[in-house]
DNA sequence: GCCGTTTTCGGCCCGACTGTTTTCAGTCG
């Protein structure tokens, strides 16, 4: 059994969610939730690091004591302190945990006084009245409990996708622009940090005073509870279940209190503690000098007066940023929509597109493209209509004649083609030699172990005519998780054999994901970014992708499509 | 349990809102 790092993670977040019900130190607790933030967060796997002798202490957070936790967590799959908290309070408590409203003390009280330790225990209580007579507790919580059960029971409410975010996003704020003395608007959060799910939203206002801003906030037609409502905060649920916050700040705070609730809360901790160690007091009101505020109005003041230069908000997960403004190392130049020259995963109707190739490449050089390449699928994928070699060879000379009438951009002859569950591909070398380059994903087999996995991925990078590893980990955001795949190795063996990754930016995928972007940076591989559109508008999900790049620390130098078109026919021949 | 420009002990981010009380504990972000 393979331990991963979300394993090692997980336990110890169980470990902190017992403690905390126990009443144990908050400070041990605290620790315990670090460690599991830092082990979630290393793009390296904990189980690799420790078979190479690493010593894990390295990594904040981290020290003698539970770096030996980590190591018995990934090589025996348990971990003894859980074992033993367990045969003193249920597991399951920190499932309930997991409802709004119920902390550890709550938890706790309903444990000890009437025996609740799973959710449908916490309902018929809840549905007997005997919840509101507890000491602390009343009619509220006991309501509350209730709905939120039946809530998660649903399952209606879950991270939403960036683009779903954006489609209540939108029109809210459209809505709350319309209040009379509204100054400025803008969502934080992890929104703002552009990360490829979002559980809430975080919208940031600043307004004149006596403005009508929170009433029209929680009025707003999808607003189905009005969870809290404050002068300064005030949070709804809309009929989807998706939480929204809204925050009212003064003017002269406003930067310090976006940087606030844009987060993350790991970025925001260790900021803090670089004015603490300054002898300042960073809030979302400003930053202070005993009670003298000495900056707040914006996001770069409050950096430059810390002595940090401005971090970009997809960079505030405290993977490194924070170090890297601080020790004068500086930060990479992050890439944008504008240094993007072509989109090279795009399909039509030869398969399952809906737009010809004449339609594609009129609207890409409506959005300033260079180059595009057309690749469509191929036979083994039978779903789609995938091309057979007659086919391919009727689609390449249509390409021909298209490019000979299209001016200041030119359409590469491509193929998506399939990796076959023994890594050979879908085509024969004598016909991939024709086209400008490939793009070869895995569309089946997908429960593979992790070993043939990877070696059914190696052997096909192995093909000369191999370019661009399509959505490496196969995942599809809150549908399919990615299959089982030692990504280091392949990263590796790509960078060696002059193999491509695909950044695939549509908001359904968005795979590679950040942390393996990074990676990929880190071991020195390429990335391509791609739409792999069906349509024309889904040419424009390639801001999903630059969003994640960002994400990843990448630059355009990290990224193929950024380069002309000369250079790019290089990068692709690998012989 | 971790950590160190206050370094091997003593602190660890901090403010808003709710529901319960009646001055505050619990929870959340």
């Amino acid at each position: 059994m393979s331990i991963h790092n979300k394993d090692i993670a997980d336990v110890f977040e169980q470990v902190a969610d017992l403690l905390e019900i126990k009443g144990d130190n908050p400070f041990r607790i605290r620790a315990y939730r670090n460690a599991a933030r830092t082990v979630g967060n290393l793009s390296r796997n904990v189980s690799d690091l420790i078979s190479q002798e690493e010593d894990l202490t390295q990594y904040p957070g981290v020290g003698k004591d539970l770096a030996g936790k980590i190591e018995q967590v990934a090589t025996t799959g348990e971990l003894k302190l859980l074992e033993r908290l367990r045969r003193q309070i249920p597991g399951e408590l920190s499932e309930l945990m997991k409802i709004p409203g119920l902390g550890p003390k709550r938890v706790a009280t309903m444990y000890h006084e009437l025996d609740i330790s799973k959710p449908d225990q916490l309902q018929k209580a809840a549905e007997a009245g005997e919840i509101h007579e507890l000491p602390g507790f009343g009619c509220k919580i006991e309501q509350n409990i209730l709905d939120e059960v039946k809530r998660l029971s649903e399952e209606k409410y879950h991270q939403l996708k960036l683009t779903e975010a954006e489609q209540f996003a939108e029109p809210l704020i459209d809505y709350l622009k319309k209040v009379k003395g509204i100054k400025k608007i803008t969502i934080a959060g992890s929104y703002r940090r552009r990360k490829d799910t979002v559980g809430d939203l975080d919208i940031l206002a600043t307004c004149q005073e006596g403005s009508k801003l929170m009433d029209r906030f929680v009025g707003y037609e999808d607003v189905e509870k009005v969870v809290s409502k404050g002068q300064t905060r005030s949070t709804v649920l809309l009929r989807s279940g998706f939480q929204v916050d809204l925050r009212i700040v003064p003017q002269v705070s406003y930067g310090a209190a976006l940087m606030y609730f844009t987060g993350s809360k790991d970025h925001n901790i260790a900021v803090r503690k670089i004015a603490l160690r300054k002898n300042l007091k960073l809030n979302e009101y400003g930053l202070f000098r005993g009670k003298k505020r000495i900056a707040g109005k914006t996001e770069s003041h409050v950096y430059e007066a810390l002595g940090l230069s401005f971090i970009e908000p997809e960079l505030r997960e405290n993977r490194g940023e924070i170090e890297a403004v601080y020790n004068g190392k500086g930060l990479p130049d992050l890439l944008t929509l504008n240094n993007v020259r072509g989109d090279l995963h795009i399909h039509t109707k030869y398969t399952d597109g809906h737009h010809t190739i004449r339609q594609m490449a009129e609207a890409a050089k409506n959005r300033g493209y260079e180059y595009i390449a057309i690749t469509d699928h191929t036979k083994r994928l039978t779903v789609t209509g995938g091309l057979n070699v007659k086919e391919l060879h009727k689609q390449m000379k249509e390409i021909e004649e298209v490019n000979e009438n299209t001016k200041d951009m030119t359409i590469l002859k491509a193929s998506e083609v399939d990796i076959l569950k023994d890594g050979s591909l879908d085509l024969p070398d004598s016909v991939l030699k024709e086209l400008d380059l490939t793009v070869c994903a895995v569309h089946y087999t997908f429960g593979l172990s992790k070993e043939k996995q990877t070696e059914r991925i190696m052997k096909a990078m192995d093909n000369p005519y191999f370019n661009i590893l399509a959505h490496p980990s196969g995942r599809l955001i809150n549908e399919r998780q990615a299959y089982q795949v030692d990504m280091e190795k392949i990263m590796n063996a790509a960078k060696n054999g002059g193999c491509l990754l695909e950044l695939n930016a549509h908001p359904d995928r968005l795979d590679l994901d950040d942390v393996h972007c990074q990676m990929a940076k880190e071991i020195g591989v390429k990335i391509v970014l791609s739409t792999d559109a069906h349509r024309m508008d889904g040419l424009d999900t390639m801001r999903f992708g630059v969003g994640q790049a960002r994400r990843g620390w990448l630059g355009a130098e990290n990224v193929a499509n950024t380069r002309s078109l000369k250079e790019l026919r290089e990068i692709f021949n690998r012989n």
